[in-house]
DNA sequence: TGATTACCCTACCAAGAACATAGACTAATA
DNA sequence: TATTAGTCTATGTTCTTGGTAGGGTAATCA
């Protein structure tokens, strides 16, 4: 499952990409939007920020807003930030990837399956981006 | 991803499923070749057994075994019953349903693509049963 | 200058995950 | 009948998640 920080995470961008080029839009604004807490989504957006999917201006008038084309940010990206790895298992994860000890993985029947599950989600997920989200 | 205890719960069976109709097969046996914390796999092999997967018998000579065919068990159901939803979000859920507050289903971006994700995995897991996962 | 707003702390709480430890109970067998 | 091999049960620790609450600082605009 997704944590809720990254479900709150992908819903924020998709309101933002929805609100594309027409300026900065207030925290408050996407929290009660998206029914998100506003302290929660505050550390969320920042995040975002660090990462250089979003940008903030302050003060009157300020807000947070997209800082690139929303076509060009993958859910991929999104969730592998905001969640971590995508796979099923750490020794199957192509960002994350951890050794088993418990297993050897040429010949392991789980690490086979899971690469399976990994590539069918991948195959969604990387090709969809916050386009695919927005939404008012 | 899985939880340590779902991952040790299915190479616990798939060790299980090798040793089919072998008789009672120790806990620490288990535990040695696959390399899970005795303890832990306790409890785990309990849960298996409340659930109906499993039996055991108590006692010299006893142990765990499989209450059916390996090939009766699917992968969808070890994982639903131990690491809990296979779906992303709650609100695709079909095992473990919840409502979303924050959007409504009929037009939730989101919502939709988790759905794709969700049959994606589950076109793998609800095919692959205890065989899948026979090793020594 | 003053209001507005992002930014950045600290502290707290409750629940669950991932173990570890200790011991109680049960059944076969020597 | 006593021993031993085994399951079963309960508790405790440490870490992460998902919050709530509050305060303070810095930038920006009118």
């Amino acid at each position: 499952m997704l944590s809720k920080r990254s479900q709150y995470a992908l819903k924020a961008l998709g309101y933002l990409a929805f609100k594309f080029e027409q300026g900065p839009i207030l925290i408050s604004e996407i929290s009660e939007k998206k029914k998100i807490p506003l302290k929660f989504l505050e550390g969320i957006l920042l995040e975002l920020k660090l990462a250089g999917i979003l940008e903030s201006k302050k003060g009157k008038g300020g807000g947070y807003y997209l800082a690139k084309h929303p076509g060009k940010v993958k859910v991929a990206t999104v969730i592998r930030l905001v969640n971590g790895p995508i796979a099923m298992l750490p020794c199957v994860s192509l960002y994350f990837y951890q050794r088993c000890e418990n297993c050897n993985e040429k010949k392991c029947a789980l690490h086979d399956m899971m690469i399976e599950v990994r590539d069918a989600t991948l195959n969604i997920v990387e090709k969809r981006t916050l386009i695919d989200l927005m939404e008012s």
